[in-house]
DNA sequence: CAGTTTACCAAACAAGTGTTTGTTTGATAG
DNA sequence: CTATCAAACAAACACTTGTTTGGTAAACTG
């Protein structure tokens, strides 16, 4: 029961502040327990943001199959890929949002793993691009890049109040048409 | 004469692992003293990490501005900055690198103080895109920082031995146009 | 040559880290 | 009533962190 809160906690903690930053007592004052009762449900930290950050890929992976499977073409696909991407990236409570942390100082193991996790999620976006007209001579990889790096920037300086999460995804969508 | 060693050790440290993940003691190793020894020349750790990313600001603007200067019109004019802005993000040695760094979990003061530099920096943009003769109701902020997001993010996945940063910049501004 | 400054070392400090250990509580099943 | 088990606490572990302190050799300076 209380490993699905421990896994809701940690995502939010670990989304705002990075792995790192984020210490077994943080994690634990806040789910109302003490940082060494984690180690009934987890058996180590690494093991606690493995499966934070798997449950993220699958989280966001989910909406954007659910979106693609929606649209009938390739701009309209990939639009709304990009649109459900950016929703779960900017949704406090999603797990998802832990997929932009950053990975470096992760052991080699670890980052290995989920950087496996990562790639496994980005290569919808490969052939969503693949099946586009774009102009000949287009570099595919380089333009998906391009693409998820805007999208993937906007957390550095998304605030709420303004253009949705949805409208901005279309628009960055479009600027690239 | 020293100080200049541990900030351009400091620059690379930072640039590699962030802030928080590299140690006063990780610098000093490096630099050839003990870590206690670094409090001669920097009063605090923080004091360290503004140092370093005022003069890696000060680098990228002088790039920068460099290159705005030797275009003549607008859109050759962002070119030549984001070429100089990349340039600077992915060179090993340049102090730039650190702007990528991620500023959440240093203490608000500190904080607040980067991002205001960063801010200053990005204001040149602001005035490059101002100048674009871009499609009517184009929302130019959005359009800036889906520029410098798709700039910005490229560290995390830029490996040397492909397309040259300057390339790779160019292309990025292509394909908004 | 005496005195001061520069630049560093060696060692400690308090605080925080992930993790382990032994023990306790409450519920559940035989 | 008894035995078991899930789930937590309380306290310590070894280690790393940024920082402080006192000392010290070399280099400049009057």
């Amino acid at each position: 029961m209380s490993r699905e809160t421990l896994m809701a906690v940690s995502a939010r903690l670990f989304a705002r502040g990075g792995f790192d930053a984020t210490s077994m007592r943080d994690i634990a004052g806040e789910a109302g327990m003490l940082a060494g009762s984690m180690y009934y449900h987890f058996p180590s930290k690494n093991d606690l943001i493995a499966a934070v950050y798997e449950e993220g890929v699958a989280e966001i992976s989910a909406a954007v199959d659910a979106a693609v499977t929606k649209a009938d073409t390739p701009w309209t696909r990939l639009e709304g890929a990009c649109v459900a991407h950016l929703q779960s990236l900017l949704s406090d409570s999603a797990h998802a949002a832990v997929m932009t942390a950053d990975l470096r100082r992760l052991d080699a193991r670890l980052r290995r793993r989920l950087i496996a996790m990562r790639d496994g999620y980005e290569r919808r976006f490969v052939e969503l691009v693949a099946a586009l007209p774009l102009a000949q001579g287009t570099d595919r990889t380089l333009w998906r890049l391009q693409l998820l790096g805007a999208l993937n920037w906007t957390p550095t300086w998304y605030r709420p109040g303004g253009k949705s999460p949805a409208s901005i995804a279309r628009a960055l969508v479009e600027a690239l048409r």
